[in-house]
DNA sequence: GAATACTTGACATAAACAGTAGGCTATTTT
DNA sequence: AAAATAGCCTACTGTTTATGTCAAGTATTC
């Protein structure tokens, strides 16, 4: 269940490739391509994407190629796969693009919010500073989202 | 992104409708599709996958239906999706049914392997008897689950 | 001005999703 | 026993989405 598309996936790993060559040095989409192993062709829609959403610029000509437009530290995991896959939107209910037409009845509405934002949030949390330092999955498991019956306060 | 299926939403609220009538009113196939507006013969398909996995069970004849197996508290989300949906696996990387050719290449493995844990641990968390309840999403934010670097301290 | 590299949009294919259809079996009621 | 009720099972199909490919063009540098 919850499959992430390739494109994302391809994504992600074309932002770290560019990433590892940060500041300097531009890469080209087929050194990424090799490196990542994904066609230059596929590489070309997704790097239009990333690049028109301002997440890295573009050199063009010779000895051109990509580079960020910020800081690795700067970039979440979360841009990169809104602007790749569009917001997380478990259901149509949550979509903000279409909306929920039985809010009130809709007993598992919440269900889902709860779920998109918590994966919203660690999406956002990591970055691809993180990524190249191997800063990831440092809290192996997080307390439960549930709020139990009061007696049951927060450790953490 | 990250869309679930509309299997698994319908599974859900056809569970959450049978955990209404626990433990003695068994609900039929009829009664569940109209309430929850899908059709008789889609659900079928659905309740069989979750009846042979020992969620609930049927009662044939006049005034059958279904019951569920064992109590709502007993239930979490994450059973009822894993039996219509499979594993939580993000990528073909992270599922155990294909296995990953390049693990130690791949940075972003940890990444989503992390992700997968944290959906399945929220999933986990909550049962059909929260969503009874309304415990749903009592914690809007939770923590990162990066570990920063030393220097840059969260500043929350 | 030639080489390099990015840009754009149309198109092809395959897999997954979402749902239908139809016949069958079991149980209870009359 | 017969009829009515309710679940059980499998196969089929239309649609959408994902995943790319291809071809032709534009900008920049050497």
């Amino acid at each position: 269940m919850l499959r992430l598309s390739t494109k994302g996936q391809y994504g992600v790993r074309a932002m770290f490739e560019i990433a590892r060559g940060y500041p300097d040095r531009p890469l080209t989409i087929r050194e990424i391509a090799e490196r990542q192993d994904v066609s230059v062709a596929y590489l070309e829609q997704i790097l239009g994407q990333l690049r028109r959403a301002g997440l890295i610029r573009s050199i063009r000509g010779p000895g051109g190629g990509y580079l960020l437009a910020k800081k690795p530290g700067d970039i979440p995991i979360a841009a990169v796969l809104g602007v790749l896959e569009g917001p997380v939107a478990l259901t149509s209910c949550i979509d903000p693009r279409e909306g929920c037409v039985r809010v009130e009845h809709c007993v598992t509405h919440l269900l889902w919010k709860a779920l998109g934002d918590q994966i919203e949030g660690f999406l956002s949390s990591i970055t691809l500073g993180n990524l190249l330092a191997g800063d990831v999955g440092g809290v192996p498991q997080v307390k439960t989202a549930v709020k139990r019956t009061k007696k049951d306060h927060a450790t953490q």
